[in-house]
DNA sequence: CAGGAGCGCTACTGTATCAGTAGCGCTCGG
DNA sequence: CCGAGCGCTACTGATACAGTAGCGCTCCTG
């Protein structure tokens, strides 16, 4: 399962799902996760680039079209994350 | 997005994949991940359990009621990740 | 009862990955 | 010229992981 083995890697689905509030530069998308280290910020970006799953378009990176199908499927666990944060307390 | 902290450790996602096929003893659940290293698998075990998403019985290791919820999510995922293959070639 | 097999799990050592910080080269506007 | 912002890189130290060996336990079988 690769894409499990992509998506299994620190932050790598924390920055897809801040990718989906539209374009955002490099810094942007650092500080929304945190401050996470740029270093890694950028290995993760090559990886969604090459994976086809987001691009740095002329207004910042973005989800490609491909991207924002897996985000949908995020979604649902992010909203499913609700139900469960209840069930354990 | 605690769930999505706990999902982005090695092996997590993997391991809820393979629990959905019934109840698995520890080593057969090692076996399945790629003789993944014990530490690391009872670590995640851990994890699952502490979390309500999976849990020792009588007959091995398997996925709580909560937990088998959570695996429709990711089947969704692992469907998806067939046509996204294709996509990227 | 001795011995083997299987169980869940732990303890190590080396390696890879990540966190945190500083700063590069570049472009653009004032 | 200069300051600000951009994407990105290069370090150091901490953390997580891979890989292997083996513990204590239970059950079964000779």
């Amino acid at each position: 399962m690769a894409l499990f083995d992509l998506l299994g890697r620190a932050w790598a689905m924390g920055v897809i799902w801040q990718l989906d509030d539209g374009p955002l530069s490099f810094r942007q998308l650092q500080a929304r996760c945190g401050d996470m280290s740029p270093s890694l910020l950028n290995r993760r970006l090559k990886e969604l680039r090459t994976t086809g799953l987001a691009d740095l378009g002329d207004e910042g990176f973005a989800l490609t079209p491909l991207g924002a199908e897996l985000f949908e499927l995020l979604e649902h666990i992010g909203t499913w994350a609700k139900h469960w944060a209840d069930e354990i307390q």
